[in-house]
DNA sequence: AGTGAAAGAATCACTTA
DNA sequence: TAAGTGATTCTTTCACT
């Protein structure tokens, strides 16, 4: 279980995990030796997954978001097996989802222009078979985009 | 402009930004000091927007994915600033577009359960006048979630 | 782009409450 | 069981080549 320091830390990682231990501990009021260990252990246990760069889409040329909504009439195990394997393997993908409601699927790509998001559009419906109803929705503007979840109380 | 070992050093950060310089600089056949010079460059001229930790959902206790799809009739700036304002700043949504299409806005919010995310709608619908449709999504399955975006040649 | 030195940070064995 | 000290090792950073 996370107690309040434990809580606090993840924060702070979430934020920026450049920190170091020093400015961490000072934070939670410990020295750096009882701080590294509940990062460990927090590493360990699984509560932080990962720490990783996050890059600047308009920099490398990803000017356009797209939320593509996917219904589908194959449920077969064999079907799903080969769509997901087909897209969720494509870079372009970042996050890719199964959904309850009228649409089956919600897949959210990162793309430089519309003509590359023709070309994934095409292989993507070239590749699975099957699919009902393809809604390409293009983002307009990011209101507000962060990997940090809430952390509970 | 990037060259290949700059995309390459880019690649490898925002799978894993723990990697040493050491690591890194081997990867790409340089040495340290060069390679560190470049990582400083990508930083300062924005490729990196910054380094955090990835927490795990379910081991918070986050246990529901919803997609949020909004239309509004409300275009207003002053209406939209009021929005942004009462939505943004919660840390249950991860994520918020204005869209082109059918619908307005897309929102993720990552809560615990159906009880929590009932108390999210209702401070959302009462909180923001004038929303006319707020069709929640609910996620069965996390196919693929990453936040490496593709690194162009 | 590289060398080598200096500064800074993380890691650990051991101690204390 | 949780925190602290101090030594060791590993990394980052920088002046200089």
């Amino acid at each position: 279980m996370l107690d309040k320091t434990d809580r606090k830390l993840l924060c702070m990682l979430q934020e920026d995990c450049t920190k170091s231990l020093q400015v961490l501990a000072e934070a939670v009021n410990l020295t750096s030796t009882p701080c590294w260990k509940r990062l460990r252990r927090l590493e360990d246990e699984g509560y932080i997954r990962g720490r990783v760069a996050l890059l600047d889409n308009q920099k490398l040329g990803l000017g356009l978001t797209v939320f593509v909504l996917i219904k589908t009439q194959q449920h077969s195990a064999a079907w799903y097996q080969t769509f997901v394997q087909l897209t969720a393997h494509i870079p372009e993908v970042l996050a890719f989802y199964r959904l309850a409601g009228e649409y089956d699927y919600l897949m959210q790509v990162e793309v430089a222009d519309m003509n590359s998001y023709n070309s994934f559009y095409k292989q993507l419906v070239k590749g699975v078979p099957g699919l009902l109803d393809v809604t390409s929705t293009f983002a307009m503007a990011k209101i507000k985009y962060t990997t940090a979840l809430p952390v509970p109380e």
